[in-house]
DNA sequence: TATGCTTCCTGTAGCCACTACAGGTTCAAG
DNA sequence: CTTGAACCTGTAGTGGCTACAGGAAGCATA
């Protein structure tokens, strides 16, 4: 059984994000020694370690909650996991597509700056639209 | 000179987002009519187009807001334009480099996932680490 | 025993950039 | 005169933390 700073060392979640998981219910509050202290067994750390694992990958906290909650379950119900993980991969890719957009304009309009120009081009294709 | 709603309208910024904008400072307070309602002239409705074209680059507010007082300023700083432009490309191509990690990661672990497994690969590699 | 350092506790406020009301006034059309 | 749209102010909520303030308790040293 563990404090709830070894719990953040052995996780990789910081202690005020421990506090606040069971402050939201993501995970269950563990027990508390005589003082009143926060005690983790290797199960709970265990859980943290799975929802940073989740939160690396770019799930939101309620599907790594939600995946938690799969992978705790009696069966290990691996459709649900793939679904989620789809879901996931498509979101992540449309955001990668984004960010792409985004890439390829601002290449474009920094690419005739910073020449001393009296006139910016980038300012200039700021101001229409 | 129009109300907000047409000022809206024309910039592509909410109602509600240009009423954040004013309290925020990110644009000076329009006049107000005899009954008190904000006027927008073609100018403030520029200013408002301006921030929507640097939100849509990914520019945060404040940056929006630097990059709204240089397009103001006397002389354009075209440089000062280049060098916020190309830490917001820098920025832009990390976070594209973070999501294609996620994207790959992803699509690994979904891969060998959704064939009627007893046990989940994709959830065995979440327990780990 | 006294001291100082670290860890822990609760509770609250802040971040970003909006968004969504609630509850009210004013205006324009029919 | 009524209806509905547009406007007003002010406040609270979103996600996922992070950063205190202010205090209690434990541990090592002098």
């Amino acid at each position: 059984m563990f404090a709830i700073g070894e719990a953040s060392r052995q996780s990789g979640v910081s202690i005020e994000t421990i506090r606040y998981y069971e402050r939201e219910g993501i995970v269950p509050p563990p027990e508390r020694s005589a003082n009143g202290r926060r005690i983790y067994s290797a199960e709970a750390i265990g859980r943290l370690k799975f929802l940073k694992n989740c939160r690396n990958l770019g799930f939101s906290l309620s599907d790594a909650k939600a995946l938690l909650e799969l992978s705790v379950g009696e069966y290990s119900d691996c459709d649900a996991v793939f679904r989620m993980g789809d879901r996931q991969l498509a979101s992540t890719r449309k955001k990668i597509a984004e960010l792409r957009r985004l890439e390829a304009a601002l290449t474009e309009l920094t690419a005739n700056c910073s020449e001393g120009n009296t006139d910016c081009p980038m300012l200039d294709a700021l101001r229409g639209g």
